[in-house]
DNA sequence: CGAGGCGTTGATAACGTTACCATGGAGGGG
DNA sequence: CCCCTCCATGGTAACGTTATCAACGCCTCG
């Protein structure tokens, strides 16, 4: 099943195909019309292999990647693979041992074996290094949920997110909220914070910070600094769903009751989220589509100027809020968020 | 940088060169000698988009996956991906939605995508109703952590895996074990369960099981309900990780210290392992070099018997016993295993 | 009415690799 | 000593697609 059967089936010549399929408008509208019905007919795919044959030299990625949350990783690799096969590129993969960040020399190896540009995940993307490693390559990059001046970068808004989820809390009565920061190396973590801080204020809420980083263990530590204050808060948002989770454990273990004793939210809509329980509400970030924008924007960049060391895009996609069941309003008031209001304003 | 490049350095034929490196057995040691130096020399890397034009017709295959563990899936996908990608074999992806199994439609439509074979995940490659269909349209399959009758089967040897965890458990002194099982549909399930109750019986221990199903929610009920004992185990094995985290939880809950009150430990080592404290002793699957020898040996079939519906191989690959901290000897003799012993004999 | 331009299509030659058959030389047996 | 065989290597063609340029007809403008 070939371009050349397709041809002679709708009466016209291969070439003619080809530019249907690559959406090349130059054809004629009835001539493209024919030639669709027939590939659809005959149920016909390109041969990826024989079109990067002749259009790229070589289409090879390199992927590094250290990020421990394997939910993250999921969703990362799923999207990031899908456009690489639609695309037929290769990917190259690069992680750090045990989760660290990979050597210098295990990234020059990576350089070494002939890629033409480099995707990278958080919390790599956000090291000036790793960037100035590469940028001396001359090889152009892509960051996948962060942003950074001298690169492509894919992600969602991550102060709006956090500002969205911070109304959400305070819509349903809240005006206690606890915040825990993640890895302040990543810039998601300060747009995030910023978001909380914004809408908490705007509310007239009273708020608490603890700092985390991202990991679960760390979430443990900061819901305990939280929940240790005199009047603690009624509702905590933390910088993404593995701290989240941290801090239904450590209300669990204080036999606090979520929802009903105290509201927890995340963001990112990984997998933790779901096989808790309760279930968390957080923000989804649409990390499959995140990565593959981020491929395509890549291997654009890549055919366009091939070996000019990259582009500087910022894409933003949208984030959505999933309301599930560990969130809920306060139990003093739990009747309706304006009961909460007036009791809040005694 | 092509193989006529090399061929022209090594002084050589193009063919001779493609022998090399495809390690034909018709090369003078010496020519090859001189080729790989040349290879070596130029950093020359074969085009494999040329090369699967030439050999395979195509070589395009499905992977269905429903299993909501995103610590699975990423293993699963970083090997199966990378694999791939050496292969040049295109990956088309088929996620059940919302975590269920794919309809009836939708896989019929990744058939008629023209795939030549379908790598297939828990707890998919068990399901009979979906290998059917498969079988039907005369597609090869393997399946990656399971054992089936009727396809390529790669996994762990589950039952002496959770064997050696027993046994482990019982060599720190522990006599009153609690075990948790995993989705009876899977057969994994099954076999771990043998093993456990094999290793417990051989020791004499006293055992108590609960039935769950692979998911964090049903290893919290599963937990109450061997904790509710009126002489609850010191330590209880369950049959993934997911679902020792949720034994970890209830033990919090219950104001149990996780080890010294209850030993708890998992199965797969997925990160759920270690990022939750204490982090936990676990039998690690090497969920990536499955997949990746999954992959293989579909494609080696793929290959050798275009069309024919697949052969029938079983591969077991080795596990590891990892001890971290959420296994200890009992409390009552916590100094040493052996002081363990003598206490239970009394 | 003719020349030139534009819109549409087709022919041909690559792309880098391997399959297949041909070639040449060395070695062994009749 | 010659022929046959076997081993090592080379030449040629093909894989399916797209880039490039050429060609054709139609329309418009001078």
């Amino acid at each position: 099943m070939t371009i050349i059967d397709v041809a002679r089936q709708a009466g016209v010549s291969p070439m003619t195909v080809s530019r249907v399929i690559n959406g090349d408008p130059g054809v004629r509208d009835e001539t493209r019309e024919t030639v669709n019905a027939t590939i659809r007919a005959l149920n016909y795919t390109p041969n990826l292999s024989a079109r990067s044959l002749v259009t790229a030299r070589e289409l090879r990625i390199g992927v590094i990647y250290a990020n421990p949350s394997a939910a993250f990783m999921s969703g990362f690799l799923a999207g990031v693979f899908e456009e690489a096969s639609a695309r037929a590129a290769q990917l190259i993969l690069l992680k750090g041992k045990n989760g660290g960040v990979p050597t210098h020399a295990e990234i020059e190896q990576l350089i070494g074996s002939g890629i033409g540009g480099v995707i990278l995940t958080p919390p790599l993307g956000e090291s000036a290094e790793v960037r100035q490693i590469l940028r001396a390559a001359g090889l152009p990059m892509a960051v996948v949920a962060g942003r950074v001046p001298d690169a492509i970068s894919v992600g969602i808004d991550d102060q709006r997110a956090a500002h969205d989820m911070t109304r959400h809390l305070i819509a349903l009565g809240h005006r206690r909220l606890g915040f825990i920061v993640g890895n302040p190396n990543q810039s998601a973590s300060i747009a995030r914070l910023a978001g909380f801080t914004a809408a908490a204020q705007a509310a007239g809420a009273e708020i608490r910070v603890a700092q985390g980083d991202f990991s679960y263990t760390s979430g443990l530590v900061a819901g305990e600094q939280l929940l240790d204050a005199a009047v603690p808060p009624t509702a905590i948002l933390a910088s993404n769903d593995d701290m989240a989770a941290a801090v239904v454990s450590v209300a669990h273990r204080r036999n606090l009751n979520v929802p009903g004793d105290l509201s927890v939210a995340g963001i990112d809509d990984s997998t933790a989220a779901t096989t808790l329980w309760p279930p968390l509400t957080t923000i989804r970030q649409p990390l499959q589509e995140l990565a593959g924008e981020a491929l395509r924007l890549l291997i654009d960049d890549m055919r366009a100027a091939p070996g000019k060391g990259g582009q500087c895009i910022a894409r933003v996609l949208d984030h959505a809020l999933v309301t599930r069941e560990s969130a809920a309003p306060p139990r003093a008031c739990a009747t309706s968020p304006d009961a909460a209001r007036a009791v809040d304003r005694q």
